[in-house]
DNA sequence: ACCTGAACACCGTTCAAGT
DNA sequence: ACCTGAACACCGTTCAAGT
């Protein structure tokens, strides 16, 4: 067995990556880490990125941003270094040439786009501070502009309802995640200064419904209603 | 002189911080140079924050959150050591009892906070998976809820409007701090494959008057129309 | 081309010690 | 109570070397 030539690739490499996210959070994705979780040396990560640390997390939030390659859940348990999926990556369905109504499409985006967050939430914080210029997310805008373009949008008023519905996705979710931590025993400090905090506490919050909604409400207020 | 007693305390080392945050970026935030720029052993900063860095961390997010506090933006001439911000912190106008309309005082909020997420869009990462259950969070929630009762909605709904109300803040910024760095050159890759994305490059957007009139019309959305 | 192993500068945090 | 200084385990990254 050379001990050389493990089959590393960035698409490997990012998928270990946001395992570890996942499942240990982004303070622990430590390139020694992920060289072990890899069974490869720490330093052999830096052949596929050799920009370091910095680039690695473009490539996760490129990964996470693009909606046509498919999504790689928390698996609890692994199979490991038996490599099978191999080929594998660039299969991004070769745009079928989507026929469906304008807004279908952009729901089914939020959806999927949603979904990917909540799923790699730890890697949020990597999402804030880099720029939305990568073949997905030109490819995600360009898909929205086409999209509010048929539903008789002009020019301006695209770019303002493109930049309100990726909004809306990232305030949710950042809701939505900030949120969850909450519903414990009580946030400490509800005794009587904050009265309408107290009185409404226990309104349970039906988040997958309130998107939808919120959505709904929103492509038609964007849209002339 | 005792090089003792340096006059520390939890204010001003946030305030110092935050200095660096917005300066130098987050990741520029060390221990040793924030000791530094407090003039100080990097250590003495633990006695402040006992639990390290993720609580000063906690204390950065609970001071941004603070709309009753006066916030500092970044000094270009630095007037240092001469402390005379000493007896300064928790002064924040003892609830004057706002008697602006509901609707009025929510907006007051948002313009707000808007501006101070938007000063210190460094910190934002920091925000994101910390939970909104601080003093200053609470209030601000608490503010809410009385704003939304007030316009008439019931339980349930007040929570999902305050919701709401967050997470469009909190969507927006990160969708204009995202997109601060695209107006450059050229996003590289704007070549046949987006012809959507290509033909609005150059619709500039005014941030400040799209919050403005998002924010009018998720009020009005919320609050029967 | 792809990976290893030692090395360097730096980091967060602990702890005993000073005043 | 408040701060120092040395120490420890760990980190990102460089570089020469192996195959």
């Amino acid at each position: 067995m050379s001990r050389n030539n493990a089959g590393l690739s960035a698409e490997r490499i990012i998928t270990e990556a946001l395992r570890i996210i996942d499942g240990q959070g982004l303070r622990r994705l430590t390139m020694r880490r992920l060289g072990d979780a890899l069974e490869v040396e720490a330093m052999a990560v830096y052949h596929h990125f050799p920009l370091g640390k910095e680039a690695l997390f473009d490539g996760i939030v490129d990964y996470i941003t693009d909606v046509s390659r498919a999504d790689t859940p928390l698996t609890p348990g692994d199979p490991s270094s038996d490599a099978s999926d191999d080929a594998g990556a660039d299969d991004a369905d070769d745009d079928p040439a989507d026929d469906r109504p304008w807004d279908d499409r952009l729901r089914a985006w939020a959806h999927d786009y949603r979904a990917r967050l909540l799923r790699h939430s730890g890697a949020l914080p990597l999402l804030i501070n880099r720029r939305p210029d990568s073949v997905a997310a030109l490819r995600a805008l360009d898909l929205h502009y086409a999209a509010f373009t048929e539903a008789g949008l002009n020019g301006p008023a695209v770019v303002r309802a493109g930049a309100a519905l990726d909004a809306y996705v990232t305030g949710a979710v950042v809701h939505e995640v900030r949120a969850a931590g909450l519903p414990g025993p009580d946030p400490a400090a509800v005794d009587g200064r904050f009265p309408h905090v107290a009185a409404l506490r226990d309104v349970g919050a039906d988040h997958e419904r309130q998107f939808r909604e919120g959505l709904d409400t929103l492509l038609a207020g964007l849209t002339g209603r």
